[in-house]
DNA sequence: GACCAGGCACATC
DNA sequence: GATGTGCATGGT
């Protein structure tokens, strides 16, 4: 493995030792975990929870069901998730493209290929790369590694990456450099949303961080852009 | 009241 | 192709 392979792979220990393993995705079903992961874009987790909450309760999870649902009445389901309005409209467009050729069945949507199934969801309108990601990863339970804000401010505070390394130079780095393992990769993605939670915020001191042994320099990473 | 949160698409230059 | 902007609620 390359140096910094392993030195991805001893924080990764680090941080499991401190926290526990994560158990991600926060999700019941492979369909709300979709949901969620467009729900999530940019917002607070216990916003999205609501927002799932809503949907459990007024007995829409289930591709039909959301499928027969009008966007402006799902719009007023997911507003505590923020940005409703736009994400009622990229829940329709997920929901139709597994609807149209696979109807309920989210499980076979998601039964292909690591790179067939990125394409496929990737050309989904309202669907990025971490998007994406996340799905086929904990949705789909194959490998394809997740980079988010704290995977990049994380690592450029720890002097891994470069301020202008991409999302898929970043996807490539962990990729290329740990063992392909899809509960690895869940848990190092987790691990590293844990850290960030609670040690990396763009303002956060690093006191009690479980990484704080690495050489870092807190004063980088604190813009989020990538 | 400011700042932040597990992005993404689109307009404009 | 890079850069800027709109989208929005809820917790700290």
């Amino acid at each position: 493995m390359s140096q910094t392979g392993e030195t991805l792979m001893e924080m990764y220990r680090a941080a499991h030792a401190r926290l526990g393993h994560q158990a991600w995705w926060p999700g019941e079903t492979p369909l709300e975990v979709c949901l969620g992961a467009i729900l999530t874009q940019n917002t607070n987790w216990r916003n999205v929870e609501k927002a799932l909450g809503n949907l459990r309760t007024a007995g829409l999870m289930s591709v039909s069901a959301l499928h027969a649902t009008p966007q402006g009445e799902l719009a007023e389901l997911i507003r505590p998730a923020g940005y409703y309005n736009v994400k009622a409209k990229r829940l329709k467009n997920f929901i139709a493209a597994v609807h149209e050729d696979f109807g309920d069945d989210v499980t076979a949507f998601l039964d292909r290929s690591v790179p067939t199934l990125r394409e496929t969801l990737l050309a989904i309108n309202g669907v990025g790369r971490e998007t994406a990601d996340s799905i086929i990863l904990y949705a789909a339970h194959k490998p394809s590694f997740v980079v988010d804000a704290y995977t990049y401010r994380i690592l450029l505070r720890h002097g891994l990456i470069y301020e202008d390394d991409d999302y898929e130079a970043i996807k490539e780095l962990f990729e290329s450099c740990l063992p392909e393992d899809v509960d690895l990769w869940n848990d190092c993605h987790a691990q590293l949303v844990a850290v960030g939670k609670q040690y990396c915020r763009p303002t956060a001191r690093c006191d009690g961080c479980p990484l704080e042994g690495f050489p870092h320099d807190p004063a980088a990473g604190r813009r989020d852009e990538y």
